[in-house]
DNA sequence: GTCTATACACCGATAGAC
DNA sequence: GTCTATCGGTGTATAGAC
């Protein structure tokens, strides 16, 4: 793909350039990643696919900018949620969310082919695990380098996972043991920290 | 997409068949669901697109068709796995492989928006669940109906999903937290049963 | 800033030759 | 059983009008 670029780039602060985001990911959730092309993009805010091409210079750029600007909000959501009284609750919560989850597995399965987003997801995992970890090393009063068995990395990785999990597979209308999954982690949390986790 | 069927449709037992079911799953891990092609997936095998449409009526009758035949080679390497002496972390490492992962992921998204892959995914993970818990209960001494905190159906879900977790974010390059959550669940698996977990 | 027009490649699917 | 030939549709990307 050898682009023979002179062309005009509009503004990174344009309304345009982030409704051509919030697209993306009326794309991605609605029907895939498959199906992130110009014309379905555009197309679902209501515009022509050439302007695609007036404010990114390929596809990829579009999904890389829109994978930015999800990490940087979801970054956000997850410092609020750790302010909160139950921390630990909320940071599982936060990845629990159907909508969310969906949008993880897409930019995941995406992150195995592509690269650039491949980059940003190694990068985004490390940002949010380092944020999740000093919120629950402060509250649980466990180590952080893991020198114990029950770590504060082990405890973040597991919470955040077992919630993205079970946001997924709630996505798609699974939904056996669920509920017995998480009475198991709110009562491993209550026993770790008494009423604050 | 209506179809003029009155075409010929090869034999379900043929080599070639099996031969394009090995496609979707070279291509799938190599390049993603998207380029699920009958010419990127025929010709991954040396043959020609066409070829696709002698075997199947459509390319989502191939994919349907892959994802049945891997649902059951899964379910024979569970049922192996937890015959083993340590069957609890059979079941966590038969879902920890990075491959496998891979292909859960592309497989978990295309059933984001795809209506077969949906519904074979949620038949596939009540066999699957089901395959785990009289395991889990019959060697671990604990309540298979949920009337405890600590039941078979949290805990099968618990280690097949953190295992999975850990095993596509290896694949894409993510290890943060790894090491430590593992060495946690051995311990959890250990303390739960002595040496037969 | 957004459009029409256009290029060329690849898509799923069919018909029919061998 | 696998192929060549072909259809209409959609893909990325560019050029240039307004």
């Amino acid at each position: 793909m050898v682009l023979a670029t002179n062309r005009r780039i509009g503004q990174e602060n344009s309304t345009t350039r982030g409704l051509l985001m919030d697209g993306v990911e009326r794309v991605m959730i609605d029907e895939g990643y498959a199906s992130l092309t110009a014309r379905r993009v555009a197309g679902s805010v209501g515009l022509r696919h050439q302007i695609v091409y007036y404010y990114f210079l390929t596809m990829e750029d579009l999904i890389v900018a829109s994978f930015r600007r999800r990490a940087a909000q979801v970054i956000m959501r997850v410092e609020e949620a750790i302010a909160q009284p139950e921390p630990l609750k909320a940071l599982w919560a936060v990845h629990a969310e159907p909508a969310h989850a969906a949008l993880t597995v897409e930019y995941l399965a995406l992150a195995n082919h592509n690269e650039a987003i491949r980059r940003e997801t190694v990068n985004f995992g490390e940002r949010m695990r380092r944020v999740g970890l000093d919120c629950v090393a402060a509250r649980l009063g466990v180590p952080v380098d893991g020198s114990g068995v029950i770590s504060a990395s082990a405890l973040t990785l597991a919470l955040s996972s077992l919630g993205a999990i079970l946001g997924m597979e709630a996505a798609i209308g699974i939904n056996g043991g669920h509920h017995e999954l998480h009475a198991l982690v709110v009562w491993c949390v209550d026993r770790l920290q008494g009423q604050s986790g």
